[in-house]
DNA sequence: CTGTTAGCGCTTTCAC
DNA sequence: GTGAAAGCGCTAACAG
């Protein structure tokens, strides 16, 4: 099985006796055509099964029509919600994908975005990996003029557009429910601290404390590597605090799955002795038992906004200068934080 | 911001005084070249920060070296795993990937098959939506000589290599496992029935009740449409069956979570009342309470397995004919089975 | 060892 | 209205 022939403009035109100019005005339907011409020549076109190519339409035009996307991980399901949205919105505009993944890796992003740019994508979109604390790449893309806009995990300084959510808005709506329900002594659980979310989401529980008059205890924000072995450590340093915090907050659900699933084991429960609270609100999160509050995050929404504002730059529609767009999360009340 | 200019082969020649051709020579480490006109010519697209125009390459040696993934839906997590899979395989033999969803949908399968043959891709990895109940587009590719692998959501008939799970085997795994528990009267619940995997796990769930001398009972086969709602009718068609049934084998995990929800609020118990089980090992499977029973597909390793064998055929390394390759899948007992 | 030439499939002036 | 010609950036004979 060897890659098949594909029809070429060329063939069509010696079939119908005419030149290939001829045949690239009629499929993009010149109006300078003699209809009859044009007529005959979608009809054979189709009949041929005539399939253009991009490629050297691309290299023609130079305009690829694709545009790159990073993401740090697709299996997470969050980002497989954005990727969708991408996907949909690039193609109701007439725009191709192109996915990567960095695993967290920042020299796979690196590596990626070598080859979105030598794929020549006409623009990128991209969630920073965690282990990206440097950003020359990015910098290098700005400076070479490539449009890009970054997404959720962003890096504040870059002036480029980008599309995040209210995270400390987020953190503060369920620090706050946390409080309302009588909670006092409220365990932060952050990733590594110079991730953009770990730092907002810390805002938000700051900002809830505080309205409630309680001053912020060092000894109640611990901080996971977000490993399985990381989030079971923190959750076994928890149960043995004297006193007992009345809630924990886990800057992401897997961390809050893992806490209730170590605390399982320890025979600590949920929300009788702790409350228990997350954030992105997962699939797993409105199944585990008892079901987990949370923070949603609309992923979908986020990718198509993405691309939108993206293509508005390159067509020219939106500013160049770049935008911060902030779209707002939903606190998701269940369960695990019924503590009083 | 526009669209950066980007450095050219043409440039680089230019500003050495030598011709294109010895830069591509020098590019590509051709042997027959005085080294020092090499080192110097990479030197200089170093500075420059030359990249390769992949677009005017593929057109040039007419192979893009990108694949095409077409999969039902990107955020369902096994699908993610396979594409995850397919990424980091095609990257180490130096492939792209671009990938697309068909949202179910056999139109947009077929669109999305149309625009990733227009854009060169090298070959095509799919998995059939679950409206797919015709194959001319397939049959169409394969007529045209394109180079293309199915991959869980096949249709056998199509001679082209197909890689697969085990799903009858695994279904045999799991009702044999329901079986030895001291279930009896074991309920399955099937997708619509043209579906693939509704009639493998079919098949395995009918070779487990043989080999007990079970006679099948088609009072005992429920069929779902697989949304949240038809899960819901068929979890409260199951609990008011008299008698009730011992178990019941749900084709995948989705259903058989919908069904543990839905008895929940009718107050059947799971494992007490009725043992449940699914398939596919989805992440929400671990953490629902009970624990999920469910047979376990490795979907990364599917989606490499995919990728090698589109590759070898690609690269002649493999024979033409077409092949399949069965995946084993793992029975994975948790809490929900133990019944007696 | 290196330059010249042709051409991948397409679009777009510029002629007629 | 339509054709001829040039060229997007690159590779690969073919010369020398």
């Amino acid at each position: 099985m060897k890659k098949g022939h594909q029809i070429t403009m060329k063939e069509i035109a010696k079939k119908l006796g005419v030149s290939v100019s001829t045949i690239s005005r009629a499929l993009k339907d010149s109006p300078e055509l003699h209809p009859e011409t044009k007529r005959k020549i979608v009809e054979m076109a189709k009949e041929m099964n005539y399939q253009p190519n991009l490629l050297a339409q691309s290299l023609r035009i130079s305009r690829s029509k694709t545009l790159g996307v990073i993401v740090p991980e697709i299996t997470s399901h969050f980002f497989a919600s954005c990727i969708s949205g991408i996907q949909d919105a690039a193609n109701k505009r007439g725009y191709n994908v192109m996915i990567c993944q960095s695993n967290e890796s920042l020299e796979q992003e690196k590596a990626n975005i070598r080859t979105l740019v030598s794929s020549q994508v006409d623009g990128l979109l991209i969630s920073l990996s965690r282990e990206t604390n440097q950003y020359e790449h990015l910098y290098d893309l700005y400076d070479r003029e490539i449009n890009f806009v970054l997404f959720d995990r962003v890096q504040e300084d870059i002036p480029v557009s980008k599309v995040t959510f209210n995270d400390a808005g987020g953190a503060y709506q369920v620090v706050k429910h946390l409080l309302e329900n009588g909670s006092r002594r409220i365990v932060y659980v952050s990733g590594p601290e110079d991730l953009y979310i770990s730092k907002k989401r810390k805002e938000g529980y700051q900002k809830a404390l505080s309205e409630y008059g309680i001053e912020l205890d060092a000894a109640l924000i611990k901080v996971s590597d977000l490993t399985t072995e990381g989030n079971v450590k923190v959750a076994a340093e928890i149960a043995e605090m004297q006193p007992r915090p009345d809630a924990v907050f886990c800057m992401i659900d897997p961390v809050a799955v893992d806490v209730l699933t170590e605390w399982k084991k320890l025979g600590v429960k949920v929300p009788e002795d702790i409350a228990l609270a997350g954030f992105t609100d997962n699939p797993t999160a409105a199944v585990v038992e008892p079901p987990l509050t949370t923070v949603s995050q609309p992923g979908y929404e986020m990718g198509k906004l993405a691309v939108s504002h993206l293509l508005d730059q390159l067509d020219g529609i939106a500013s160049e200068d770049p935008i911060s767009i902030v779209l707002e999360t939903t606190l998701v009340s269940r369960k695990s934080s019924q503590h009083f």
